[in-house]
DNA sequence: GTACAGATTGAG
DNA sequence: TCAATCTGTACT
């Protein structure tokens, strides 16, 4: 398979299938003169306005919130709890509401070579530490990641072949039965044990 | 204006 | 189990 970089025909899938293609897929970013990169093992589909855990839920439009909005391929970052930037990349046709949240990647570029397995994904198996660790905030705010210099993902597979599974998305019992329950997180199987454990099953 | 919950994390 | 810390929203 070739390695590009994800396109904007990419981001215009679905926000399901942008979500379990990203896995084994290398997240890059630029900040500060130091690039550092990972292998997605963990994302979160948020498909539409139709969705009661979705910030756009019913078309709900706000400042905060704008950028999930932009045509796919977009940064939608921001802050929750006070004090944890989230990553999200903009899935879809322009004024369609839907994105993939970053949960987990394993660091392979630009990481302290003296740390174990372990310790390294530690650093950044949540979505938080995702963004702190890539240097993520505020100010990549709505960018074009297809552009390609700042934040880009490069598509060939760094992990090939490794099982895909699911569970419901995390933290956000809010959404009420169905939207909480759907199975719209996906992660790498080999890497289940270093993720947040669901409340309730897993879907192979 | 005040109150409060939230797509989290790390300490106790 | 719980506090940190800020934004959007629902109230008074």
């Amino acid at each position: 398979m070739g390695s590009g970089t994800a396109d904007r025909a990419f981001f215009l899938l679905q926000s399901r299938s942008v979500a379990r293609l990203l896995l084994g897929m290398t997240i890059f970013c630029t900040s500060q003169g130091t690039v550092r990169g990972g292998v997605i093992i963990e994302t979160e589909s948020y498909p539409g306005p139709q969705d009661k855990a979705s910030h756009a839920y019913q078309g709900k439009r706000t400042a905060r919130n704008q950028a999930e909005f932009l045509i796919g391929g977009h940064i939608y970052i921001y802050l929750v709890y006070g004090m944890y930037w989230q990553c999200n990349i903009s899935t879809g046709k322009e004024g369609w509401p839907s994105c993939v949240l970053i949960r987990a990647i394993n660091p392979t570029v630009g990481h302290d070579t003296r740390l174990s397995n372990r310790e390294r994904i530690q650093l950044t198996n949540g979505p938080g530490k995702v963004c702190r660790w890539l240097g993520l905030s505020g100010e990549q705010y709505g960018y074009d990641i297809t552009k390609g210099k700042e934040i880009w993902i490069q598509t060939g597979k760094g992990e090939l072949a490794r099982r895909i599974n699911r569970t419901p998305r995390i933290n956000i019992d809010y959404a009420g039965r169905e939207w909480a329950s759907r199975p719209l997180r996906y992660l790498l199987e080999d890497y289940q044990s270093f993720l947040a454990k669901p409340k309730s099953k897993w879907y192979k």
